[in-house]
DNA sequence: CTTCTTATTCCAAGACGTGATTGAACTCTC
DNA sequence: GAGAGTTCAATCACGTCTTGGAATAAGAAG
């Protein structure tokens, strides 16, 4: 508590600054009429900043927009061209890096298939570089270049990184990638990140407060507050996957009895399954194409073996939303990941209805069950917003660091 | 979104105002001194809104400290005669009003047994607005000349209480009230105000991300995150006792089955004891005094079948809280309320054991779990942090609504 | 071409925070 | 006990900010 926002009125000037330039970034505004209305600042303050903005290449002109037999309003636009930023996802079965200009439009990606789990953390670190520098190469850049980068990990954020998924216990890895690029990469938790990417971009588009799920093998979650008034935007992450759903439980593997995860977890479901009488083998491997398999043969063939098994997962899905739903109280809950996506496939309106069942009523009632909108892409995309988001708070100011 | 915070010059003095008026409020700062550094503004600024808020009676000069061989510091500090505010705790079984300084000084109380579930909202805010006119009668005062009042309530805040608890569904108890008073007062979440008192002045100070549960027949519970840099202070309500603990329990009063209130709850814990073998009958009527009971024949008696009803319960709330700790990580539990209180005399270690034993380690190492610090009075306090809290953030602007 | 309407920019005024300077209050040393 | 040194507090000139209103730009309607 010994620094603060806001102290003299230049900082004011970049306040204002950030704010316009968010708004016209997520498309609320898109001229200098809307912004005054909207942001409560004068036209005058409105015309300064915006020129401001223009002079430093993050806003154009594009256009104009009749109005009811006046002047027409000149339309104002975010320049894609104003610089690139890097999403790395550190995913459990491989490692993405995604490059895109900062309005979030993929440019290159690069993806390797890496077991993270089993790699040594100095190890994923070169990897994460070696691709960095193989997609910047593409757009004919540097590392250094770049508006910034960001890496969504499977785990707590920070200088410091815990993921229970990957065996990481206090790993540096902001320090470690800092030392190739050149800068300081933001590293947060890859639930969090897509919750901002579906809030600006997805099926939270509009929300105050979403809590977006990311079902895989594992199970995370975070909460994205919006900016309210007198606030930043907020958000951390949930470890939902690693809430108790019974005492006596199977172990999982973060030590515990009984987790979440042990049930709703892709291998959880799939050990369920083959436990389960009437259950055939698989023709395919790996967890990703079983579960595809499972859920194809429950949808398309009614295969009642698969049907039960996963009934009993969206009884455990229902549930564990409603306790999220009684806890944050989102208005609305995204449930996103390969095996989220997989799961609303089949599952969404069983979902909602144990949700309903479990959830007080008021709150069920704010809170909108929807699958991820973002598709395969969605990790990288999550971890490129981190940067944007640091230079949307910063009203643009350039560089990495 | 369509107002915003901070826009001209003017508005910039009254956030650094506030910031000021709240670091002076809480202790944090006693001297210019300590302002400037800690505030980050100069000590021209410094002395300029000191001097405002001394104008305005909100602080003043109260002896001076010795410098290091120079001019003695002048010690500043909150005027408690600035004026009253009043906290409502609508409990269980009664409704408690406190008269206090807006420092927070006890002034007086007024307390009526009501059993609030089973009377009509309407006569709950009568019975609330005359309890207000004889606590504020006893210091010569009419309501109109508080600072505000503030109302905890089992359930959700704002215009519209919801409250499983007292079977209110969409009351507009803040309307009731503001009829009689003649302007709103700030109706929250009872664990919510709570929070807020205990991270003022209770067990969580210096707290950054506070967890405060109320535990008696029902389990409330909320999330007080501090100002970080960017962001004003937020906290909110975690309806921590409809959170499923198993599928299949018992059927809760919210509707759904295996609620967590339905393994804690006081009435829970004594329905559990009834139905043990080796269970006597108790010596007296009422919730309050037969759990006081229960735990005196557990801790003084170590009666086995008490302690197994305690060890069970345990359970419970070490799994509860754990759940809270992966899922808001916070820095500190508080478990408050009258059978929290109890329920820690006999069972604190066994929590924090269940607790880490379910919690992911970094997790749990970031969070202390205590016993709330406020007492009895801890209802109103809190409910009395509501108006003083919005008066803070408004850099002490007088009159209440 | 003129008038009307709406969008944008220009300008003077008012407010704020800052750094430097001045005044105030106390300690220490000679 | 007087003067030097030190630390705290208030004042002032300066640069920056937002604002409201006036002026200008740009198209529509007549």
């Amino acid at each position: 508590m010994t620094t603060r926002t806001q102290k003299t009125t230049r900082d004011l000037r970049w306040h204002n600054r950030a704010d316009l330039l968010t708004r016209l970034y997520l498309g609320e505004c898109t001229n200098r009429n809307d912004l005054a209305s909207t942001s409560g600042l004068s036209a005058a303050t409105i015309s300064n900043v915006v020129s401001d903005l223009i002079a430093d290449g993050l806003v154009g002109e594009n256009g104009s927009q009749s109005s009811a037999g006046g002047r027409p309003r000149s339309l104002l636009r975010v320049l894609p061209d104003f610089g690139y930023v890097v999403g790395v996802d550190i995913a459990e079965t491989a490692i993405r890096v995604g490059l895109f200009d900062w309005t979030l439009e993929p440019i290159a990606e690069e993806v390797r298939s890496v077991a993270t789990a089993q790699v040594p953390p100095q190890k994923v670190a070169d990897q994460i570089l070696s691709e960095i520098a193989a997609v910047t190469a593409r757009v004919g850049i540097t590392p250094a270049g770049l508006l910034g980068v960001g890496v969504g990990v499977p785990g707590a954020g920070g200088a410091v990184i815990h993921a229970p998924t990957l065996g990481w216990s206090a790993v540096p890895l902001a320090g470690l990638l800092r030392d190739g690029l050149g800068f300081a990469p933001e590293v947060d938790n890859g639930a969090m990140a897509l919750g901002q990417a579906e809030v600006w971009r997805g099926a939270a588009r509009g929300s105050e407060r979403a809590v977006t799920l990311l079902l895989g093998i594992g199970a995370g979650g975070a909460l994205s507050m919006a900016a309210g008034p007198g606030g930043r935007a907020r958000s951390f992450t949930l470890e939902w996957g690693h809430t108790v759903v019974d005492l006596d439980g199977p172990t999982c593997r973060c030590g515990a009895r009984g987790c979440l995860e042990t049930y709703i977890g892709a291998e959880a479901i799939l050990a369920r399954y083959a436990a389960t009488r009437g259950s055939t083998p698989f023709a395919t491997e790996g967890v990703v194409e079983q579960l595809t398999e499972l859920v194809d043969r429950a949808v398309q063939h009614r295969e009642p073996a698969a049907r039960t098994v996963l009934d009993t997962t969206a009884g455990y899905l229902g549930a564990g939303i409603s306790n999220l739903i009684n806890l944050v109280a989102p208005d609305r809950v995204i449930i996103s990941g390969w095996a989220g996506a997989l799961l609303c496939q089949a599952l969404l309106p069983a979902i909602r209805l144990i949700a309903r069942r479990h959830a007080l009523p008021y709150l069920f009632e704010l809170a909108r069950i929807e699958p991820g909108e973002l598709g395969h892409t969605s990790g990288t995309l999550g971890a490129a917003t981190l940067p944007v988001a640091r230079l949307l708070a910063d009203g643009g100011r350039r560089g990495p660091g």
